[in-house]
DNA sequence: TTCTAAGTATGACAAAAGTCAGTTTTGAAA
DNA sequence: TTTCAAAACTGACTTTTGTCATACTTAGAA
């Protein structure tokens, strides 16, 4: 397994043999359970490839021919507004799988993928993926489980944006992205310390909002000793604080 | 089939026994091609009751026991924000299933459902749901299919939400309504004189903005021509004039 | 028909957030 | 180590949107 790179500039492809079984996200993935025989012809059928940080895995207007099974690394789903502006949508974390909405819509991708760090992703396509959903039903019911749980996480962040104040559209996104870089999960026990690696206009178009309004929050946030800033990296400092400026409504 | 109303405030529940297969929606259900012994066993077992318009389905905190198909009506889906605010999440028809979600999920509902206006609705058991899921993979391919459907509107409307002004977001979402209530469905090819029949409330709250807000622009749009007023009713009539608000973009 | 609560409307004002223009800092490539 | 484009920051200002107080209208119940 060998790792090349020239240069950050420059994007290489890279196909993997790793076998399926070996693979770390294995035991979440929606094939834990699938018997020898198709552990065999999905290790022969899919396609590794590691995309480097900022890379597009797909964007709108391509069509689906098969889902990703993310095996590490961190990628942002985001789409452009109607002037032109970004918005990200969700991230996806290791052993999600991705497109699988635009597959089953049987529509184009209405979104862009964009790693946020190196990433492993396998390809597997459209009928290996229809084939293993009808031979084994919890496959269905695994993508119908984790599709509602993607629709009450928008349900809840459109209620957010909707109505709630930027401040704390941030602080409840700076928790959560602290979580994400740090246990590579949206929520988890204790988000102190996280690193948030990404650019002040990429978090303004997580929370909604202009980049300048981000940047001055941020000051207030680290005046009021909340989060430390390292040159373009947010440490979050105070999880209490932060929780309760989510939480304070008037 | 005898339909008493003694008064609008009093709330009445009738059952029905109209056959699955007389059902209007049928055809565009999920059970559409189940064989005959299922469908009577469908028959048998589902409860079809009448929620007289305001009425409540299901609210948060209950356990989902089965799901809802909505043979006629519109439901309204809201949830509570974190200062108590209502957020009108989206909207089911008729033909359409609705607990599906919080079902799939093993979670309590995390939405009120409401009627909109009279509503006939059947109920679904768990185990019924789950058996024909397993014995129709084609059910499994049309939940998930809704299920991406929902999904991409949802993720559609975060973008709006986070990126619109207030005017574009009300114009779009008076286009929505006036097919919603003139067709049944959420888009239409001609929305003129399509009547909307909802509180300024509840379209702020789809709008997500304050009901003034709601209001003033509305106001505007009458000035404009692009709407009419007739008491609490809104009527679509300069359809390409409300098209070109959402579409103009600074 | 009358009554009344709920819903609609309007103005004045305050607060939140966006825009623009400019300066400073940062970090990756040479 | 130096260079420089991209990113971060800051201030002044405008626009948008929300809030509150108050008056008016509507539609459904009695």
């Amino acid at each position: 397994m060998i790792y090349l790179s020239i240069s950050r500039s420059t994007i290489y492809l890279f196909m993997w043999n790793t076998p399926c079984a070996n693979c770390a996200v294995m035991s979440q993935s929606i094939f834990s359970e699938i018997d020898q025989a198709d552990m065999i012809e999905l290790d022969s059928k899919r396609i590794t490839t590691l995309y480097v940080k900022g890379q597009k895995i797909f964007y709108p207007g391509q069509v689906p021919i098969g889902v990703y099974c993310l095996s590490s690394g961190i990628i942002k789903l985001s789409k452009l507004g109607e002037n032109g502006k970004e918005q990200i949508v969700r991230f996806a974390k290791s052993g999600e799988l991705l497109g699988v909405r635009a597959l089953l819509s049987g529509k184009k991708y209405s979104t862009t993928s964009t790693t946020l760090e190196d990433s492993m992703v396998c390809f597997i396509s459209k009928r290996m993926f229809f084939k293993l959903n009808l031979k084994y039903p919890y496959i269905s019911q695994k993508v119908m489980k984790s599709l509602s749980h993607l629709l009450e996480e928008a349900e809840e962040r459109m209620t957010s944006l909707a109505q709630r104040p930027v401040r704390e559209r941030l602080a409840e996104s700076l928790l959560f992205l602290s979580c994400l870089f740090k246990t590579g999960k949206t929520d988890c026990d204790d988000p102190t310390n996280g690193i948030i690696s990404l650019t002040r206009e990429d978090i303004a178009s997580i929370v909604g909002t202009a980049t300048e309004t981000v940047i001055r929050i941020l000051a207030d946030f680290k005046e009021e000793k909340l989060i430390e800033i390292k040159g373009r990296k947010i440490v979050i400092k105070n999880v209490p604080g932060l929780k309760r400026i989510i939480k304070s409504y008037s």
